[in-house]
DNA sequence: TTGGTTTTTGACCAAATGGTCAATCGGACG
DNA sequence: CGTCCGATTGACCATTTGGTCAAAAACCAA
């Protein structure tokens, strides 16, 4: 028997970590998600934030418990009390981002005007770059090393609504509202171009100066891009 | 005094790493750069090449010398003979890859057609992309993680060298021969479009499918691309 | 062969790090 | 006020890891 407060978690609750260990388990199915007291939702935002500050900034092993425990303002242990393992945080950051990162895509729409719906898809995805720097450069580590925690997600996730997407644009290339170029490559191209001014950014910088505002000169410029590639 | 077999290594060779703990300093002044022995020179050549699969495949604090040894095919013991720290040869890596990733701009010519330099110079980067991908991830990792250990070289031999050939694109630009684009955005288009095939691989593939070749439809997607952006 | 030099390595060390646990704290509720 | 359960932590542990060192091995010139 534990000395823990509480009965073991079952296998489930181990790997991802979604309840603390103080929760029950079999209190309610849906606890997972909806953390049961107002101090576990707290912390666990705050562990998260933390994580996604020193993960962003150092990988996976670059980053220590410690660190993301003195980012939060938690002991260690209790980092540990919220989720099981340094790679829980990893993960439940990861799953939170992807869909935070598709929601632009998604949001193309196949009845709107052709131009002006990916005109919009590269704001969005720009906007994105500017205001979460650290999930863009945090998913930027993962892929980068080969996406050992993400393949599975890339592959059936990612690749769904890209390929349903691609069709679309397909479709607007076929009847000539846009230039016909290969639907993949132009929305791998949105990606470099706005994720670039995140994961970049320092050598943006250290390239402009500092009198310069990459994101605000990048908008008109991607804008341009874009505009100039896709008129029919 | 030391047990070893040679004299102790003076502060400038302890730091960069370039020369054996056997060789000694006061021998030539070239041979930091030219190990003196046929057995350093391959021995230098082996660690760095497999420091550099394994740094560029999982960070510099992922990557541990055992790793690099085993890959290298020696000891760990051994590789701190022929460098005085991870670190070093960490560094000693990014300073070589500094040189051969800027050669293409370097190419860039202010007599050339305009467009037809550009498009040779997206080209040329793509070749890198495509030959040297363990280097782009390599400096991928760096870059996202705030380059703490490429800070200077950032800022001025690379800031150096944009700014002049951005005042030869603006040259261009305000003669009517290339489309009015910002010429430091373009530069940085430029390299986000090539060196995401190499650093977002897992995830292009993923998504492609395993049927098609990434880099081989680049070549002609961002041809057209750049001929686009850059009509007068 | 000999003597000196370069190269290689097994054994070791100290620090860092992910994770555990028993014990304590604290607040909400009867 | 007391009790109970969730929250917190100091002390601790095993493993990993960058780096050291003395000695042995390999090499080479005379």
């Amino acid at each position: 028997m534990r000395a823990q407060a509480s009965p073991p978690k079952d296998r489930a609750d181990r790997e991802t970590g979604l309840v603390p260990r103080g929760a029950k388990a079999s209190d309610t199915a849906m606890a997972q998600h909806n953390p049961r007291t107002r101090i576990q939702a707290k912390n666990r935002e705050t562990i998260l934030d933390a994580a996604l500050e020193v993960f962003s900034l150092h990988g996976f092993r670059g980053a220590t418990l410690d660190m993301i425990a003195t980012e939060a303002g938690l002991s260690k242990p209790n980092l540990l009390y919220y989720f099981p393992s340094k790679e829980a945080i990893h993960v439940t950051l990861l799953s939170q981002l992807m869909d935070t990162w598709l929601d632009p895509l998604r949001d193309l729409d196949a009845d709107g005007d052709p131009i002006a719906e990916l005109r919009a898809y590269v704001r969005r995805k720009l906007e994105l770059s500017r205001h979460y720097p650290r999930q863009s450069r945090l998913f930027a580590n993962e892929i980068v090393q080969g996406a050992p925690r993400m393949q599975a997600a890339l592959a059936s996730d990612l690749k769904t609504l890209v390929d349903e997407k691609s069709a679309v644009i397909q479709g607007w290339a076929k009847a000539g509202r846009i230039a016909d170029v290969d639907p993949h490559h132009l929305i791998f191209s949105i990606w470099a171009l706005t994720q670039h001014y995140a994961d970049f950014d320092v050598q943006i910088r250290a390239v402009l100066g500092d009198a310069r505002d990459p994101l605000a000169e990048a908008e008109g410029f991607l804008d341009t891009l874009f505009t100039r590639l896709l008129a029919p």
